[in-house]
DNA sequence: GTCTATATACAGATAGAC
DNA sequence: GTCTATCTGTATATAGAC
C-alpha cells in the first residue's frame, strides 16, 4: 500500500494521489486501506520514515564503496528506479503541496549526504557544487511526469559529467 | 489577480492556491476572480504564458551582458524576488500537482538557456554542469516553503561557487 | 464589473455489515 | 481484515442581483 502511494505520487503528483486511487492501484478498498492507515497523514508520514531510513542505509553503502564517493554519489542521483530514488522524488512531491514535514526530511537529508561528502571535497564551494548537480538531477526528475521525461545524462554522457564534477571537487 | 495566484502558489504551494485565497489576496470575491479568469485552468495557463515570456526576455538580457553569461546565469538563479524567479518558483509548484503544461514549459525554458549557454561552454559536459547546478538552485528555492528555508549560498560563498562553477565550464 | 448565494464534484474519513 | 454506504468539509464553477 506504501508502494502504490509511492507510485501514484510519483506518476500523477500529489493532485492524483487520492486515497481512492491508492487503494485501487493497491487492490483493496478505500475502507480497507484506512484500516492500515487511518489517514492520509499516516500514509505521508510512513512514506517520510521510509525515505529517512533509505537515505541513512544509502549513506552508510556509499561511505564502503571503493570508487569515489563523489562520483558514486552523482551517479546514483540520476537513478531513478531504486527504493531510495522513488521515495525521494515522492516526498518531493509532497514537500511542493506544502507539507512541512516532506520538506525539512528532504533538508535533513541533504544535511546527511553533505556531511558524508565534506571529507572528499576540496573545500565548501567544492561541496556545494557536487550537492548542487546532485540536486539539479532530482529536480528533472521530480519535474519529469507520466507524459513529460526530464533531460537526464545517460551512458558516456554522464560518465564525462562525474569525470568533470569530480576534477571540479577534489 | 495574477500576481496574488503566484504569491499564493509561493507561500502555501499548490494545496494552498485556492481560487478563495487568490481572490481574497487579490482584494476582489470568488465570483470577481473569475469574471477575469473563466476557470483555474485559465489561471494556470496564464501564468505559464507569464513565465515563457519572462525567461525569453532573461535570456535577451543575459546575452547582452558584458559579464559571462555563465556567470550571470548561475547568479540569477539564486535570486528568488525578481519576477522570473517567482513566476518559475510558481510554476515548479504547479508541475509537481501533475499539471503537464507546467513541466512542458519548464522543460522548454531549461531548453532555451541551454541553447544559449552552449556556445559559452566547453562541451556537452560542462554545459549540463551549469544547467544542472542552476536547476539544484531552483529546486532548493521551490522546496524552501514559508517554515522551511532552503540552503542557498550566499555573498562570498556564492562568489565563490560561481569562479568554481565558470572555470569547470570553459 | 463585482457581489452573494448556490450548485456540483470530489476528497478524506466514519460506521457498520460480513 | 476488508467491504459498501454514507457523512462532512471544501474546492471549482454557475446564476443572477446590483
Amino acid at each position: 500500500m506504501l508502494d502504490a502511494f509511492e507510485a501514484a505520487l510519483i506518476d500523477g503528483g500529489a493532485r492524483g494521489a487520492t486515497m481512492d486511487a491508492v487503494a485501487a492501484a493497491a487492490g483493496v478498498s478505500k475502507g480497507g486501506l484506512l484500516y492500515h492507515y487511518a489517514s492520509k497523514e499516516a500514509l505521508e508520514s510512513a512514506l517520510i520514515e521510509r525515505m529517512r531510513r533509505l537515505v541513512d542505509l544509502d549513506v552508510e553503502e556509499m561511505l564502503r564503496s571503493p570508487d569515489g564517493i563523489v562520483a558514486v554519489f552523482v551517479r546514483t542521483s540520476v537513478q531513478s528506479d531504486t527504493p531510495l530514488d522513488r521515495a525521494i522524488v515522492a516526498t518531493s512531491r509532497l514537500a511542493q503541496t506544502g507539507h512541512d514535514a516532506a520538506s525539512v526530511a528532504l533538508r535533513d537529508a541533504r544535511r546527511v549526504w553533505e556531511d558524508a561528502l565534506r571529507p572528499h571535497t576540496r573545500d565548501e564551494s567544492a561541496l556545494q557544487l557536487v550537492l548542487l548537480v546532485s540536486d539539479g538531477l532530482y529536480f528533472n526528475s521530480a519535474l519529469a511526469t507520466q507524459g513529460v521525461p526530464g533531460p537526464i545524462p545517460q551512458g558516456d554522457d554522464l560518465d564525462a559529467l562525474i569525470a568533470l564534477v569530480e576534477r571540479a571537487a577534489r
